[in-house]
DNA sequence: ATGCACCCTCGACCATACTCGAGGGCAAGA
DNA sequence: TCTTGCCCTCGAGTATGGTCGAGGGTGCAT
């Protein structure tokens, strides 16, 4: 049983284009062609490419996803280097996610004074600060117009 | 007390070039210039500056960064605005969370795997049925070469 | 007054990741 | 056989977010 690029299309996050820019991308050496000339996806190669997708949405850039895939298509031999790679990936998530939560947090406390009963004053407050460091370093107040 | 745009860029995470473009791109209209045309940014600046790469490290896009910048030029009244733009925001930030944290979950998988005693045997198997599955309808084996 | 380390703008260039149209082939039904 | 709806490649175009060099001004110390 194999897929034609359209229901992979249709079963994945993957546009067409993408797809195929993927493929030209080196990113999907082991999808093979049918008589015709036309990609054939297997089961197995929807698997890959779900790995792949999990990549991507982790920020993981194409070159590096291209780097694994080949691994993938030397077989066992390269677990080791697979591990690495994945290892050290691991860590630019975990870097990654630690700076949304951080940032989400800061957001959140914004959303909070904007929500506060005094969101007015405070805003105002913040802003005639910021008004006052501009005149005390004589500097025009862009906060006009 | 005022900082140049090298101080800045050396207490933030943006590069000169990024502060320029940043500057360039409607992101900055509350820094002012001091008599000789230099950027003098103040510690208010850089509150918002901080706001801003909050913005950027969860993925907003510039043109809505800008957005926000021009709600806070406009005072307090733009409360409701800046609001709505950091909730709907938020909700993006939130999703994204949930799609990194499953797939980081999923790569954590293939680690474990590939950290297994029987990890050769677990992806030799893997890529037999991947070839047999070629053969199944008749394509090329990719896996060879 | 000269040098050095800053600052400025403008516009070109780059990297990344798609997105799409043109031109053409394949396969099945009316 | 002809239309319809797929498929293909190639190469150009788009969107985003920088990055950089040229050309020129500023300001302080020697």
């Amino acid at each position: 049983m194999t897929y034609t690029i359209k229901e992979v299309a249709e079963r994945t996050d993957f546009s067409i284009y993408t797809l195929r820019y993927y493929d030209k991308a080196g990113l999907l050496p082991f999808v093979s062609r049918d008589a015709s000339g036309y990609r054939a996806f297997t089961d197995g190669d929807l698997q890959i490419l779900h790995t792949i997708a999990c990549l991507k949405d982790t920020g993981m850039k194409i070159a590096a996803i291209r780097q694994y895939v080949t691994y993938i298509m030397q077989g066992p031999s390269s677990i080791p280097q697979r591990k690495q790679l994945l290892e050290e990936h691991r860590q630019t998530v975990l870097h990654q996610q630690a700076v949304v939560a951080q940032s989400l947090k800061e957001i959140d406390f914004k959303l909070a004074m904007y929500s506060s009963p005094h969101a007015a004053e405070l805003v105002g407050l913040e802003l005639q600060t910021a008004k006052s460091q501009k005149r005390a370093s004589q500097l025009a107040d862009p906060f006009e117009g």
